[in-house]
DNA sequence: AATTCATTAAATGTTAAAAATTTTCGCAAA
DNA sequence: TTTGCGAAAATTTTTAACATTTAATGAATT
C-alpha cells in the first residue's frame, strides 16, 4: 500500500478559487469580466491575501489571467486559440490512452468506470442536466489521462484549464442535439479503448471542433 | 503590426522568483531543501507577503512543491519520476516539430537561431562553461516549441518545470565527455528539423534517458 | 474640437503584525 | 532505551493597514 495523504488539509484559497469556479459555472462570472481583489473579499468576509492566492492559482490553471497593476480578467479565447487548445488537449489525450495501453498494458485503465461516465452522461442529456453531464464527461478524461500514470503528463493536462473551457463551450451552445452527439461520440471513444484500438481512439477525438464563431458571438467590450 | 506590450512591468514576486531560481541554479539550494518564508523575506528585506506569491508561481512551474501548514521545499524526482518527466517532454516537443512544418509550413521556425544555439553550445562546452550551456539549450528548445505557434502548447510543455529540471539533470553530471555528447545529439536534432524529418527528430529526441541513479544518489533526510 | 495636464477615486501591490498550526525539546513514566 | 506528554519555539496562514499605480474626470491650452 502506498502512504497517500487520504486527508488533505484546506486552506482558505481553496475555498476561494472553488468559490470562484462555482461563479463561473454558473454563469454569474463570464469570460472577460473583471476580478477585484477587494470587493471579492468583502464580499466573502476575508482578507484580500487569500483572494490573491487563490488568483494566483486559477491563473496556473488557465482559467484567469493577469497584467500588474491593471488587474485581472477571466480568460478569454478567441476562436483560434480555442481550437488550438483543443488541439492540444486531443493530442495529450491521444497519448495517454497509448501510454496506458502500450506502458502499462491497460493496468491503470478502469474500463467499468469510463463506462459508468459515458451512461451518466447519457441519463443527464435525457434529463436535460447539461451541469452535470460536463462533470461526468469531465470526469471521462480525467480518468483516461490518469491511467496513464504518468505526473507529468497529468501536470501538462491540467495546466490547459480543461474544467473551464470544457464547460465554456456548453454553455454558450447546449443544443440538445449536440449533447446527443457527444454522448455517442464519447460511447465510440469507449469502445475505442475497450477494444486497445490506439488508432481509432486518435481518430475519434481529433477534428472534434466547435463553430466558434457561434460559440462567442462579437459583442462589445466591458 | 500586432499592438504587443514590449516592456512589461515587473513586480516584487518576479524578482524574488528569480532570485530563487538563480539560488537554485547556483547550487546554494538543492532538491529537498526547504524554502522558509519568513527568512527569506529577512533575507531580501521585504515582506512574507511576496515571497508567498513567488512561491506559488514557482509551485506552478513545477518546481517547488508544498502542503498547507508544512512548508515549501525544492521538489525532487525519483529516478521514475525524471524519466517521466523527460517522456512527456519529448512527446510534446516531437509534437511541436510536427506543428511547426505541417501546420505551418516552418513558418516560425528560425533555422539560423537554431543553429546559432547549437554552436553556442560547442563553444560553452569548449571553454568548461556548463552554466551557459543549459542556457543555450533551453533557448534551442523553447524556440521549437515555440514554432509551433501554439498558445497552449507552450503553455503545457511550460508547466513541466523545464529550465529547472534541465539544469539539475547536468548540475549532477557535468562531465565533459556528456555535455560534448549533448552537442552531437542537438546538432543531430537542428539536421532533422532543418531536412523536414519528423520523424528522424522524433527518433532522435525520444531514448534520451539519463543514469538517474548516478544523478540522484540515496541519501539521508534533511 | 482636440490635446495636454493636474486632480481624484479606485484598485493593485506591499508591508507588518496577529492568529493558527506544526515542530522541537525537555522530562517523566513504562 | 523507548514512549508519551506538554510547554516553548518556529513556521505558516490570515488579517489589516499602508503605498503605489492606474483610469477617469475636467479644466486649461493650443
Amino acid at each position: 500500500m502506498e502512504p497517500k495523504n487520504l486527508l488533505k488539509r484546506r486552506v482558505l484559497r481553496d475555498d476561494v478559487a472553488e468559490y470562484l469556479m462555482e461563479s463561473i459555472l454558473k454563469g454569474e462570472l463570464n469570460p472577460g469580466d473583471k476580478i477585484i481583489e477587494s470587493k471579492l473579499a468583502r464580499e466573502l468576509s476575508i482578507s484580500q491575501g487569500a483572494v490573491r492566492e487563490a488568483i494566483r492559482d486559477l491563473i496556473a490553471q488557465g482559467v484567469l489571467e493577469t497584467e500588474p497593476y491593471k488587474g485581472t480578467r477571466i480568460r478569454t479565447l478567441s476562436k483560434e486559440q480555442l481550437n488550438d487548445y483543443y488541439d492540444v488537449r486531443t493530442e495529450i489525450e491521444a497519448l495517454a490512452v497509448r501510454w496506458s495501453i502500450i506502458k502499462h498494458q491497460s493496468k491503470y485503465l478502469d474500463l467499468n468506470f469510463l463506462k459508468s461516465c459515458v451512461d451518466s452522461m447519457k441519463y443527464c442529456v435525457d434529463n436535460n442536466d447539461s451541469k452535470n453531464m460536463r462533470k461526468h464527461d469531465m470526469a471521462f478524461h480525467l480518468a483516461i489521462v490518469q491511467a496513464a500514470h504518468s505526473e507529468s503528463l497529468e501536470k501538462a493536462w491540467n495546466s490547459l484549464g480543461n474544467y473551464y473551457w470544457t464547460y465554456i463551450a456548453v454553455y454558450y451552445d447546449h443544443a440538445a442535439s449536440l449533447l446527443q452527439a457527444q454522448v455517442v461520440k464519447h460511447r465510440t471513444m469507449y469502445d475505442a479503448i475497450a477494444t486497445a484500438d490506439i488508432n481509432a481512439y486518435a481518430n475519434c477525438v481529433r477534428g472534434h471542433y466547435f463553430d466558434t464563431n457561434q460559440l462567442f458571438p462579437e459583442k462589445g467590450n466591458n
